[in-house]
DNA sequence: CTCCGCGATGTTAGTCGCTAACATGTTAGC
DNA sequence: GCTAACATGTTAGCGACTAACATCGCGGAG
């Protein structure tokens, strides 16, 4: 039956301490709370820890959102300008998720925004999204290729959307965010004239 | 004639301090250059490194630009639009800065670019420009009170701003900043039609 | 069934950024 | 000169993270 025992019992401790450690990030907080304290919630050695996540941040920051947006926009026609296809495409996706996890979301949005190295970790994974965004837009297979309005565009669009984010954030979530991320890009478009 | 003499020493010490540090980030690079390293350099133990520079990335981050864009736009007349304000305001810092200070501005923003702790700190250097952007477009004293088209706006240029001066740093520092920013802004109107 | 081997885990010790407590020397103002 | 303030050094410690090595347990070969 190979190593599918191991396999489940891996998987079965990564999620216990995940979590543990969202647990423990709601309870005390996210810098309060030491990679040893949700090892031993999780019954296992730091080093366990570690073994499963290489840092204390990719606890809380998984990059599940990439492929879901790389999809998207490979769906979208041509016939829409770049800004119409990276805002239907971030959109749709962010409908999926948005629908299937509300709840989830928000309290995630909530512990990154709060905690410094969180957001610090979010910008660098932001990169990679805007070298994917630049790839898929300029159709090169290298984002370093890209022509500058590509960058331009891709850079702005991501700046639209986490604004869009924050204030839903900042609201306590109470909004429509798909409708909030809708009308930030519109607020972009007509202060363009 | 107070502690005039004191003063003197204290900046010579945190000059020193700062220019090995420079050096050894040069030399070595950001994250292989250990503070006890700089610290040893300067002649001074590593408490005295931490009670000049609070963190080992505020050796080469520091925050002198803000004001200057603060009062580049408080110059900026109403009859220009958001959107304009800020590209002028912008131009025009990064204009005196560029002319005085070209090659060392450079040198930063290879060691930023370069070292993901320093990039990161960036970034949330600029949410702090992104709040004072906010106030002095929404002419309020707090951000939280700015409009979300106002949010917008502030957040799509500096993503402008900061895609032109990657763009110029993987050009090794070739073209002309200032024009180059100037471009980034015309892409985004153009691109917005 | 037994034994061997490999993979997952724990233990220990170490590095590096950073902080706090306390001691020491140096300067400033009288 | 004397003393109070202050810059600095020493030491110890925390927390994230890594590496070396021992151990334990399950899976498969004989």
């Amino acid at each position: 039956m190979g190593g599918d025992w191991r396999e489940l019992k891996k998987a079965r401790t990564r999620a216990r301490i995940q979590q543990e450690a969202l647990r423990l990030f709601g309870e005390q907080g996210y810098e309060a709370t030491t990679v040893a304290r949700i090892a031993a919630a999780a019954g296992v050695s730091h080093t366990t820890f570690f073994r499963y996540f290489p840092t204390k941040e990719d606890v809380v920051l998984g990059d599940e959102y990439d492929p879901l947006l790389e999809e998207a926009l490979r769906r979208r026609p041509e016939s829409e300008d770049l800004i119409e296809r990276v805002r239907n495409a971030v959109g749709e996706g962010l409908a999926a998720v948005y629908a299937a996890d509300r709840d989830a979301l928000l309290a995630r949005v909530r512990l990154v925004l709060s905690a410094p190295p969180l957001r610090a970790r979010l910008w660098e994974q932001l990169l990679g999204t805007q070298a994917l965004l630049e790839r898929a837009l300029a159709g090169t297979g290298d984002s370093a290729e890209a022509p500058m309005r590509v960058r331009v565009v891709a850079a702005a669009c991501l700046a639209v959307l986490t604004t869009a984010i924050t204030a839903w954030e900042r609201d306590g979530g109470r909004g429509d965010l798909p409708a909030i991320v809708d009308e930030a890009f519109d607020h972009l478009r007509t202060e363009l004239r």
